[in-house]
DNA sequence: ATGAAAGCGCTAACAG
DNA sequence: CTGTTAGCGCTTTCAT
């Protein structure tokens, strides 16, 4: 099992003992005790160069990976960030997860993603799995609205972000968007252009309905008839978009002239049945969408949306969250991120 | 700081150290040692009913949630997987991931997902974060291609899946799709159709590569003339492939009469600028595109694509994965998963 | 049915 | 600059 230690230098695999190399094996074969070994990994500006030459060399050899798990549970620093995301499902977060990702990983921290589901019983499962791995930060999309998992969070004392959306009271720190300010001027800009008669075709994930709150409010303040609402259930689809648009359409008069669509998806739905039916858009309606997907300034007409920079989501949660890991404070616990109706063609 | 023993027993949160509760915290707590809340937790069955009753009681009262990193340690048994996807971004692997998720769940096996990104040099490092956690299981996205990490997963001893295409040499198992007999399909179905004039739009990954290579192959053994291929970058996008088909359309003749697009997203945009364009599809110009995203039926006229069961991918690898985690060794280390090529109405 | 001792792989704290 | 000792929080193994 031991070969001679004249054997070739390159040739890795074959100094290990099944199941992992560890620290010790390493040291031996370098000729230095463990701690060096770990030094030469953690702080090599400490340890001599030739020993560090030959610790490299030894680590090279036998293929060596630390074991995080080890490491972090002696040093109380895991480096790892656990991030819960409703799905992996939709372009909307997908920019999020990748300017979190790597701002972390700038940072020296792991990002570990948890996939919610919309099924709220294993919301809780994956907490508890997320807060038995001791992460040094949880991000949130969305707020936690269960009294469940607010009380299990709080207690941990793990440093918190929510995300994309507004609360009264967040559990710790908050990157969020005006859901409900974003319908609102929503509602604005379709008024301005003229429309009086809005219809609303929107999912019912939390955010969503925020948005509807802020239409409805505003409309209702500005003296529309109330919108028509169409629901969904998440997450929306073309199709969706398409049934949906066909029954307000459909709907007794007056006919609506103006709808707002919870997804950029949604909107596309509905543009594709508006050229079927030979509603003209924007002219006999029109289409508002939300979150800017890729498919939105190329379509036509080019779909009239609303942005959410979620690149800057992820990075100042990102921000916050190492800056809590280094046990720092944070100045601004609360930090508004805005929004752009971005006028193109369809409204 | 501490308070008398006959505070109300309900509100949790204050029992607590800072940090995080230990088994110690609750053994005390419970008047028990610490190996009895440790059977609590993983064999109940063990344990007395009523010293059950009293070690519940306080593991609620704390708070306690069990340090995962620490119990693997011991038991060498980490009770997660590590899936390596390259990109959040996009519908395509969302059922795969969400599948995946699922099915190791159902068997108390936890997934934690890393983005690699399109970059090349950050895979090694992700690959190291993903060893680092000792996994029981790496799940790969593709087949690993880098000879580093090639031997980096090789010598760490864990059980690997790689998927979504195929390889001479898996580095252990395989829930594979043959992209080049796809590509070759896509060929026959459009040659079938009575198309000899054949485009590529094809995005750079390495999956979309073997889709064209089965292609063009076929395109040969069939006798058409060479497919004209226009290549883009990963990952592939609507404007994209509204540019792409304006240059193709606009070459000299022969004028082609079908094109495969790498991408669902790529045929939209195809669609989307044959419509600006007065081109008919798929009288003038059949066009098929791949992954059959949830957009595919729904669009008009409806899009003939490629399907892939990415559940199923998600499933089987599930199902490899825990099986290994458990000792045991896997029968079929190597599964076909097939494609399905849906004929709608643009070819 | 419960407890005591040992140790998983690593790093903090202190020698030398 | 390098080594020794102790112990992170838990589970294994062996007692009782």
């Amino acid at each position: 099992m031991a070969l001679p230690p004249s054997d070739p230098p390159p040739p890795p695999a074959s100094t290990e003992t099944r199941g992992a190399v560890t620290i010790h094996q390493v040291a031996a074969l370098a000729g230095v005790s463990l701690m060096t070994v770990s030094r030469a990994l953690n702080e090599p500006h400490r340890v001599a160069g030739p020993t560090l030459e030959r610790v490299r060399a030894a680590i090279h050899r036998t293929g060596y990976v630390p074991n995080l798990a080890a490491g972090g549970l002696r040093s109380l620093k895991s480096r790892l960030v656990v991030a819960l995301i409703p799905t992996t499902t939709g372009q909307l977060f997908a920019g999020m997860i990748g300017a979190l990702s790597e701002a972390l990983r700038e940072r020296g921290i792991q990002l570990m993603i948890g996939e919610s589901g919309y099924g709220a019983h294993r919301e809780d499962d994956l907490l508890r799995a997320a807060i038995g791995r001791r992460p040094e930060g949880i991000f949130l999309t969305g707020v936690m609205h269960s009294e469940e998992g607010r009380r299990a969070l709080q207690s941990c004392g793990i440093p918190i972000v929510e995300t994309w959306d507004e609360t009264e009271a967040p559990l710790d720190m908050l990157v969020g968007v005006s859901q409900v300010q974003l319908g609102s001027e929503v509602c604005r800009y379709l008024h301005g252009k003229g429309h009086r008669h809005l219809a609303l075709i929107s999912g019912d994930d939390p955010r969503a309905a925020r948005r509807r709150e802020g239409f409805l409010q505003t409309a209702a303040m500005l003296g529309l008839p109330p919108p028509v609402t169409h629901m969904l259930t998440a997450p929306t689809t073309h199709a969706q978009g398409r049934q949906a648009i066909d029954s307000l359409l459909r709907q007794a008069p007056p006919r609506i002239d103006a709808v707002f669509c919870s997804s950029d998806m949604l909107a596309l739905g509905v543009l594709t049945q508006c050229r079927v039916m030979g509603v003209a858009v924007p002219g006999d309606l029109a289409v508002v969408g939300f979150g800017d997907l890729d498919f939105a300034s190329s379509v036509v007409p080019a779909l009239t949306t609303v942005r959410i920079d979620g690149d800057a989501i992820g990075r100042i949660a990102a921000a916050m969250l190492a800056t809590r890991a280094e046990g720092l404070p944070v100045a601004k616990r609360r930090v508004e991120v805005g929004f752009t109706v971005v006028s193109r063609e369809t409204a």
